[in-house]
DNA sequence: AACGTTAAGGATTAGAGGTA
DNA sequence: TACCTCTAATCCTTAACGTT
């Protein structure tokens, strides 16, 4: 067997510190207790969709994100039917009986996903592109911008193709809808976040990805990046898109390496916000860049803040153990955690020591 | 109080079929 | 051929209930 020192390296890809450390927060569900109301703003800039997750300050990594969309080109009438179809978002029926529940009331299909985009941001499936093209961009060498097809992502995903070897048009549309997104979504912090600067010196605002390019194959269609996610069920066939977010080897090194074969893959009936495997990983991953591993290896984490994390916020505290412990179990299978055990703390007050494998996920800087 | 069972319902995907 | 709709199947969560 030939084992050679840079092995680990090859197995694995970089994805960007910064975003590691806000990830979490500008992915808050809408059930997290820190998120508040989306609100319709009005600026000299222009019109805002927005949401904003407060700041907890009892931890330094639960700081305040707020996740805005622009909205372009909107017409006084416009603007004023926006402002009554928000008067009809359900937000307590959001979170009790689901999201689509609480949206049903707006009839208006662009307006609706406007507010499903806003609501869903970052959710694991979404995490999961992300992660691919950090992965591609590992894979291309070509810096920020990624170029990919988008069966070969659906691939990725784990979904299965139709007899004539295509995807589903609802598969399809999502993933527009989710490039989409993930484009025209800014995240607004202040940029507080390297240990040791400034607090609130200077605010940055950023989309995760920038779409620069698409193609479609075949006969030209007549295809509108914007109309397809605000209307219709349309993908192109490839993109090209600017990771804001990129550091790497390199550059300055702020980053997390993760290991090249991470599961993205979408589980068949299953929700994508219980996919808490995704969740925990990425929550591991964003706490690497806050605190410093114990011994090279050992991260202790408060219950209370990867529950959380994890959007275990119901009642039932058994059935959230038995989620948490059988996450962790399912990290361990994959190789990322090697050990994990609760810390009898102070007070009720319980930690969890991770003890993170190494070749698997490591942080630099 | 902790745990298991059950039923209802939401979110998502697979697959078939319709339209232009 | 690409886009779109509909239905069935699947998995998950919640809540109610009973047992330990």
């Amino acid at each position: 067997m030939v084992v050679a020192v840079s092995k680990s390296e090859a197995l694995t890809f970089p994805v960007d510190g910064q975003l590691l450390m806000v990830l979490p927060r500008a992915g808050a569900s809408v059930g997290n207790p820190d998120m508040q109301l989306p609100i319709l703003r009005s600026d000299p800039d222009g019109y805002y969709l927005e949401m904003r997750v407060e700041t907890d300050t009892s931890d330094p990594s639960e700081i305040a994100v707020t996740r805005r969309v622009p909205l372009e080109d909107l017409s006084s009438e416009e603007w004023e039917e926006l402002k009554e179809q928000y008067t009809k978002l359900d937000l307590k029926n959001c979170t009790d009986q689901g999201i689509s529940k609480g949206l049903e009331k707006i009839q208006d299909r662009k307006i609706q996903r406007l507010f499903m985009a806003l609501l869903t941001f970052l959710n694991p499936r979404q995490v999961a592109i992300v992660l691919y093209l950090y992965r591609q961009a590992a894979h291309q060498g070509t810096g920020p911008a990624v170029f990919f097809r988008s069966n070969d992502l659906l691939e990725s995903l784990g979904y299965t193709r139709t007899k004539d070897g295509g995807f589903a048009s609802k598969l399809r549309s999502q993933l527009n809808r989710d490039l989409v997104a993930l484009h025209r979504t800014e995240l607004v912090f202040a940029q507080s976040l390297r240990k040791g600067n400034n607090i609130g010196a200077k605010v940055t605002i950023k989309s995760i990805l920038r779409i620069k390019d698409f193609e479609i194959d075949n006969v030209p269609r007549d295809f509108d990046l914007v109309k397809a996610a605000d209307y219709t069920y349309e993908l192109a066939d490839a993109y090209t898109v600017s990771l804001e977010f990129f550091d790497g080897p390199g550059r300055t090194g702020d980053y997390v390496l993760f290991a090249n074969n991470v599961d993205m893959a979408q589980k068949l009936g299953s929700n994508a916000k219980s996919d808490y495997k995704t969740k925990l990983l990425i929550y591991l991953a964003s706490r690497m860049k806050w605190d410093s591993l114990q011994e090279g290896q050992y991260l202790v984490v408060s219950k209370q803040y990867l529950f959380k994390n994890l959007d275990l916020l119901g009642s039932n505290s058994s059935r959230n153990n038995q989620i948490f412990w059988r996450t962790v179990d399912e990290l361990k299978q994959e190789g990322y955690l090697l050990g994990a055990q609760e810390l009898p703390g102070k007070k009720k007050i319980s930690n969890i020591q991770f003890q993170i494998n190494p070749e698997k996920l490591r942080a630099h800087q």
